[in-house]
DNA sequence: GCTAGCACTCTTAATGCTTGATTGCTAACA
DNA sequence: TGTTAGCAATCAAGCATTAAGAGTGCTAGC
């Protein structure tokens, strides 16, 4: 599609949407004309622009009125920034990042959430850190607990934290001779075990080992299940959801409300993800029609430690927004997450 | 005050509060006249109006509009409601708020989310439940728990919950021995004591008895202290805050703006509520100037489980707001959760 | 003390006019 | 053939004017 244009008018649709960015006002031809194209005239300008206006680029709001941009020219826009990321950042920027992560060793949550607000803080539009929870929690082991006035708290370490939600109670007085067994018997059945395997291996296991401690079981499963009902759509980070509302694009409270209403439902914003091909380094969506946050434009980041997917970051804005600073900051934040996650790996 | 007035001129006051709360528009003299006092006259009404104009209870917007209540105008209102506390919900809707708890038995926070969300989906009003958490939390025991790979696990068992955040890292291989006398020794200092008071009795304790623990010790502090800071504003649960938007008060996004960052904020939460007797049952508060919620009347009630304060719930809504029905909601609500809780406590 | 009637005030909406921005077209030019 | 200058056409936005409507306050009479 892109590359049918011209040269030139490749130049002229950068502008425009630079421009564009920059004040959110219709670009008329003299704009681009008198600071980008000085050398040609701005009815130049304009013949191009009608050209461009043919292919489905840009439109008019009304006959009198500049340029606005479509969706093809931000994604043409994005594509030609995408590939030169250099110098996106100014090294003041890079520092601050550095800065707010050298010294946290603290819990995933804890670094996803600080993710979450320095991404907002830098761009100053709404973002977001989506965890993927479930993916590859193991169980280490599982623990009885003996407390006063015969309950038994049940612990269940895994490699991400220990879960220990809910004391269970048990019948009269029990030795703790039973417990010891019945944490035996409980390890062998759920230590190594992936989280988000439970229902499945259980059953057929259950029968053989675990006779005499159906009660203790069944607590336990509970434990599991609620946690995994809990944690299955991923945990959902946003910061600077109020951010969005500086825009003029949101600037009537029918459209914020409902902006707000997907933003702050950890449902929605789990399905407005959900069919991401989380390979993809970076991914752009300008104006998605159905989703309810129409427009906007949502620039998705995967991070990764290793090979596995620990979520997805990003930022919401209006569609017209500085695409090269967003870019940048979710670019250098990958880079700095990764050493961080790395290194706290190392110490835990 | 309210006691000079005539009682014509309370009708009248009280009609023209109810008819500018269910329409929203500045009441005009004759509205009053033809739904309220049909036996006089509209002039009558206007020099009555008048009067109470003089008197601070209502204004005019404009010479050619009806008044509208001010302040004065409302706290009548509320009061002359408030003394009337019959018959303010119908059968369904007692029968709906009964249904929602009769089943929950589970931790104390699901019932304040849940009692919250009941308020805001009957009143149509942004709502809330302030916990209070730290009074009265009591550590029954401090455990020690042995995981693989040289951790331990501190687990602090209070009468509200378990505590189990944090592994602490043990030097090298500890026996069995070694973590039952630290734990024996740690309920010695620990034990029965009110957890926003650790930071007093500590220090004068720590070092008789505990000298071969430092580390151990340490960890424990740090858990505790890092639940003290978190839990020190006492949870809020805010439910329905959009709700606030549907309402002509909050039509341009910058009010809306500011009435979400207040609501949304746990501790701007608090310090609303920072000055209020908890001993008073309700409390209605018409625009607070200074607190970012002005245009707001705010319903609280505090919510007791015999003499001690569990928290306080309310309505946030526009001034012109359904006084009768938010304090039947908010009474009706007192009644159930203290049930609801007193039986709980009996099961737990 | 109450009421009817009327003049007065002020908002709101509609209308028309002017101004300014920007384009598209056309004719001339390199 | 592509570029340019000039000009008429178009439309939004702002402003003043007008008319309609709502509601009051006042006054005179009951």
């Amino acid at each position: 599609m892109s590359k049918e244009l011209s040269d030139r008018k490749k130049r002229i649709l950068h502008a425009l949407v630079d421009l564009y960015i920059t004040t959110g006002q219709p670009v008329s031809s003299s704009d681009i004309q008198s600071r980008y194209l000085p050398e040609v005239s701005s009815a130049t300008v304009r013949s191009e622009l009608s050209a461009l206006e043919a292919l489905g680029y840009i439109e008019q709001p009304h006959t009198s009125a500049g340029r606005v941009p479509l969706k093809d020219a931000y994604k043409f826009y994005v594509e030609s920034i995408d590939g030169d990321k250099t110098n996106m950042l100014t090294d003041s920027e890079t520092a601050f990042i550095r800065e707010k992560f050298i010294h946290k060793l603290g819990h995933i949550e804890d670094i996803s959430k600080e993710a979450a607000k320095v991404i907002s803080d830098m761009t100053n539009y709404t973002s977001f850190f989506i965890e993927k929870t479930l993916v590859n929690v193991e169980i280490e082991e599982v623990k009885l607990v003996q407390l006063k006035g015969n309950k038994a708290l049940v612990l269940i370490v895994t490699n991400k934290g220990v879960i220990a939600d809910k004391a269970i109670d048990l019948k009269e007085d029990v030795k703790a001779e039973y417990l010891d067994t019945a944490t035996e018997l409980l390890n062998r059945v759920f230590a190594g075990r992936r989280i988000d395997e439970i229902d499945k291996f259980v059953i057929e296991e259950i029968d053989e080992e675990l006779q005499g401690f159906g009660e203790i079981l069944d607590g336990v499963l509970d434990i599991l299940r609620i946690y995994v009902t809990e944690h299955s759509d991923g945990n959902v980070f946003v910061e600077g959801a109020l951010k969005m509302l500086d825009y003029p694009e949101y600037n009537n409270v029918e459209d914020a409300k409902n902006f707000l209403a997907v933003i702050s439902d950890k449902e929605s914003m789990s399905e407005l993800f959900i069919d991401d091909d989380s390979s993809i380094e970076f991914s752009v969506r300008i104006g998605k029609e159905d989703s309810g946050v129409d427009k906007c434009a949502i620039i998705t980041a995967a991070y990764k430690v290793g090979d596995d997917v620990m979520g997805q970051a990003g930022v919401i804005g209006p569609e017209r927004m500085d695409y090269k600073k967003v870019i940048g900051v979710l670019d250098y934040m990958k880079k700095t997450l990764s050493t961080v996650i790395n290194n706290s790996d190392d110490e835990d």
